[in-house]
DNA sequence: TTGTAAGCGTTATCAT
DNA sequence: ATGATAACGCTTACAA
């Protein structure tokens, strides 16, 4: 009985911002009516909405996240999940989540995991189930666990998944042709000359480095090169890991001439190795590596290696996410390509092999 | 006079998820003595307490954030702004950042901004006053700009500011001894009989830039060497900058037997520059950089550098922020240092000058 | 096309 | 120490 709090001239409280009240007093229509023209309702009268616009940007209003969220049970927020080691991929993808966000409503959360952990999946269902998050971005190699894209349909909420080839359908998904591009940097090795080729692949059990492997294989087929399975070292994406690789493989007699890493983190492991023991890269040794992260271009020489668009993948993804938002419209965008090409960057680590 | 919803037995509506309401029944008491236990208010009755607890975990009752967001006018988020270039140490922080949030309600929310831009701080504004962030973390360079500092404090919002220096309170500071750590670095490439020592400095403006010069010229006034100032070339923090600016320096004749460059990634382009006109590091040219970031390791020589402990800073950064949760015991806490400190990395890229 | 009333799930106020 | 009731600012049902 006590509170007809609209009869207060203006934002009451103390907060001082106008809320959706102020809006509807001031031109006159309901609370909804301004709800309708926040959210872009097709059936409003233009003249309505003209003067609800007015308003509202004269007002500065802002519609309070924290309520929309409560009311339609979804925040405005994209989740980036991942369990990727290399700093710069996630960064990558951040930049191109944010790029994907910029001018919106939506922020991006990060949320690291730990795919040993067996609680992994049950962490990830909290998370999603009490952030009631819009949509989440999976990156690889997370992403390749059908489980938590499962999960995420069964929580509801809308995921995209990046990764090394198609592991689902195109509106849950992000893919770059590793096979392929790496089946044509192995190529460019053997019309360089190379016939003793060697190469450290990514850690089992993760699709792109089995996407990587094969291309690597398509190539040495093609050229109807055999290799013995010494040459084939295995790391797990990391520096060190590729340190131990390249060791095994430098030691070997007689030595590859060539080498491809799986990753720029392990290519740049096998320069290190080779000028560790005195092997001049790339004189007396050619090194591809995979991704085109910054390391590539700035160890001496600097590496030829596989371009990734990792921050047109992200930005893509992002954007499929966003595609059911703002009502009527988006849906009618052109919808995100779901297929990203990698080529080939030619730098100074590669020369025809000196017999 | 309709809905007496809380005849339904359980978890009404489809979310199927219990809310306090549940909670209150089901032990008997009111929504705000389960608020009270939520929050852990001091007065309440034990016993009461001990059964709501018992019956929140029967349930596996969560709080729903969205409607805490809205009733307490503040969000669960920690947000992390910044304008630095630098990938690694981006990384580094939101790692810190993440381990401090580890098992809190709290999230972390990345939002990168534009120095340059005019509507900088507006943009700022209203991402802080839209969010309602708990709290934000401010990553040097961004970090050194007080208005920004100031900003925070008058829309009510809680901020730790990352430094090279003490440039606010300890509460709402961490820093690094920069200064100090470079006229540490600096005295020990005196110290292997370097007279001639080049300095690549960050870019103007940058307090950082400005506190590592200053431990450089401290250093040189302690021995009492005289530099021309055609020893002193200016980057920006990255690796193409320092490029330019050690072709500078490399250059000069009489070249500088050693260079001091502010960064890691300009002392990774020192290295990548020497090798270019085959300048042997370390027997021709000693390097020291800072950070330790992974490239400083991964290069050849691996670079003697100054280890910023970032990730401990961004992690004491997170703790200062939480300080004030839990109500009344974390206050009691001993309190996060505010001041880390910096030491001198030794690796392969320094050696006595050969004369 | 627009408005009314009833939530969304929590916390704050002010009793008791 | 605990509870009834009114916010918090928005959206959905259902009318009109």
């Amino acid at each position: 009985m006590s509170s007809k709090s609209e009869e207060v001239p203006f934002g009451r409280r103390g907060t001082g911002k106008p809320t959706i009240n102020d809006v509807a007093r001031l031109s006159g229509v309901s609370k909804k009516t301004v709800s309708r023209v926040i959210n872009r309702s097709p059936l409003l009268n233009d003249e309505t909405r003209r003067r609800v616009l007015e308003v509202i940007s004269d007002l500065g209003y802002v519609p309070n996240p924290q309520a929309r969220a409560l009311a339609l049970r979804t925040n405005f927020l994209i989740g980036l999940i991942h369990d990727n080691p290399n700093a710069q991929m996630v960064l990558n993808v951040q930049q191109g989540i944010l790029e994907a966000l910029q001018g919106t409503d939506f922020e991006m959360i990060v949320r690291p995991v730990d795919r040993g952990s067996a609680a992994m999946l049950d962490d990830v269902r909290h998370f999603l189930e009490r952030q009631r998050l819009y949509g989440v971005i999976l990156l690889p190699p997370i992403s390749e666990n059908d489980a938590l894209a499962r999960l995420c349909d069964e929580v509801g909420c809308r995921y995209v998944r990046m990764g090394s080839a198609e592991l689902d359908d195109p509106d849950h998904m992000v893919a770059s042709n590793d096979r392929e591009a790496v089946r044509g940097a192995t190529a460019y090795l053997i019309e360089q000359g190379h016939r003793s080729i060697g190469l450290i692949a990514g850690p089992h059990g993760f699709r792109s480095a089995t996407e990587r492997r094969q291309g690597f294989e398509d190539a040495l087929a093609e050229a109807k090169i055999k290799l013995p399975r010494s040459l084939i070292a295995e790391g797990n994406y990391t520096f060190a890991s590729g340190l131990a690789a390249a060791e095994k493989l430098l030691d070997l007699s007689p030595r590859p001439t060539a080498i491809f890493a799986s990753n720029d983190e392990m290519g740049a492991a096998v320069v290190h190795a080779a000028r560790q023991r005195g092997i001049d890269v790339p004189e007396q040794l050619s090194v591809i590596g995979f991704d085109d992260t910054p390391i590539s271009a700035h160890i001496w020489p600097p590496l030829t290696t596989v371009r990734w668009p990792i921050v047109s993948m992200a930005r893509s993804a992002a954007l499929k996410l966003l595609v059911s938002v703002g009502g009527a419209e988006a849906e009618a965008d052109v919808s995100e390509p779901s297929m990203f090409l990698s080529t080939l960057v030619k730098r100074a680590s590669v020369t025809p092999p000196k017999t």
